[in-house]
DNA sequence: CAAAGTTTATTTGTCGTACAAATATAGCAT
DNA sequence: ATGCTATATTTGTACGACAAATAAACTTTG
């Protein structure tokens, strides 16, 4: 029936939800410093006309965040929440849709084509040496491939030279993502490299030195290249072939051991 | 004293936060599919070994991120999180850092450049021309400058191209804070704009017409040199004196009306 | 026998109370 | 004035109770 759909229940926001959206607007309003103190848990309960249970339900979550801290006695404090914090308890494949897994999946192909600006405005002497470093410890696998571990620490090191903490902290964050699609997708990437022939894509080393001899636009189209396996998983026809190899079992809730 | 600041207290992590991450663990371990049913809090609370309070202080957390959803009677069932619903929550130039101000700025060019690849890639002649319809409507400041609706309404189109959801989604979480800093930082940007003379920086009609019968190159040297105008404000020199310009009135707690 | 209506049982959402642990503050002693 | 002690306050945790919603079982009716 139609109308089973159409019913907005709008039961889905709880008292929960209004409290937490009610503290923040309070904090975005008052002009709060980090430091500051909160009214105290029973105060704020009764100014907003809730029990206690729901109220600290509203600030678990903004504890997660890092907005506020509360100690015995000192009482609430505000602090500079991490704007990760949220995306760094679910960014994992066995919890999120196939769509989003994608959709992370390019965003970091964009950031590190973007940021090859900032790596060379930024890069230093002695970053670049490092890189070189790294690049020397690698040990090759078949197919021009690295192992996840060395692949992850080169491409670590480039987001650290942009002295961007946001984008830093998106690396460590999105990186189980990226082992899990290396492993779980193996297949449809060398399906590729077979069908395209794999044209030459530029290694680390081969970044490298155009990172210490080349121009940003050198090095823009590089970091593209090298990063182009993974640009056909985002077509159509493979979004779909991801979906059908993957299958999970499902169990009932009664089946569930805690 | 020494001991004050090294003494571990650990007490910051509390029962909260360990069934928090247990909860976490034992959803990805067990092998849940989204509309799975969870056990009940009852029992979930007895097999944590914590009181159900507790436990929903924890669920809180997890029901902000849409990793799972309940309904009285049917219980709790799981669903695919959003990986983004705890950053929207404080990304707000009010609660955050101004370093992640300046960071997060700095990833919306990232962004910008990163994906003139996957803008070109998707284009659709619908795409473009609405694009252009845009440009049309959009009313010139002085200085080449454009309204923050106009200026939001052009990338945001420019974001849609992607297709992919998790960009177009940050585009949103991120407009409040570059509406911010344009309007509050208008002086630096002003001065940096006498500075260097402003050089001729490709308009959004200038943008539309590579789109149209340019190079994805050209493309991308024209996206950086439209957003040149903001990358001084990374520059040390600049960092610190945005620093210096802000500043927050304080309130003591026990002004705080609620 | 089937369909519709009614009752029951279960589960989440909300409220309230109580107490332990931590600790800032005030009071006391030296 | 300084150091110790007692007190009061505030968060963290536990427990119990009930309302609202609703799935499931049961009853009635055609």
């Amino acid at each position: 029936m139609v109308s089973d759909n159409l019913k907005i229940t709008d039961q889905t926001t709880t008292l929960v939800d209004k409290v937490e959206e009610k503290l923040l607007d309070y904090i975005k309003e008052s002009n709060f410093m980090p430091g500051d103190s909160l009214p105290n848990e029973k105060e704020l309960a009764e100014a907003l006309g809730v029990a206690r249970s729901v109220l600290r339900e509203a600030l678990s979550r903004l504890r997660m965040m890092g907005l506020i801290k509360s100690r015995t006695k000192k009482g609430m404090t505000l602090a500079e929440p991490n704007i990760l914090n949220g995306m760094r308890r679910v960014m994992d494949p066995r919890l999120m849709s196939k769509g989003d897994l994608l959709d992370v999946l390019n965003l970091r192909i964009i950031i590190e084509i973007g940021m090859c600006n900032s790596i060379f405005i930024n890069k230093t002497d002695a970053e670049v040496a490092e890189l070189e470093e790294i690049v020397n410890r690698e040990t090759a696998l078949q197919d021009n491939m690295r192992s996840v571990e060395d692949e992850s620490m080169f491409h670590k090191k480039l987001y650290e030279i942009t002295k961007n903490n946001v984008v830093i902290q998106l690396h460590q964050i999105f990186n189980p993502v990226f082992a899990y699609v290396k492993e779980h997708y193996s297949e449809i990437l060398n399906e590729y490299k077979k069908l395209t022939g794999d044209p030459a894509r530029p290694t680390h080393h081969d970044l490298v030195d155009i990172l210490k001899s080349g121009t940003v636009e050198e090095f823009q189209v590089a970091m593209k290249k090298h990063l182009s396996l993974y640009f056909h998983l985002f077509d159509n026809e493979y979004r779909q072939k991801m979906n059908a190899s993957k299958k999970k079992s499902r169990l009932k809730s009664s089946e569930a051991k805690v």
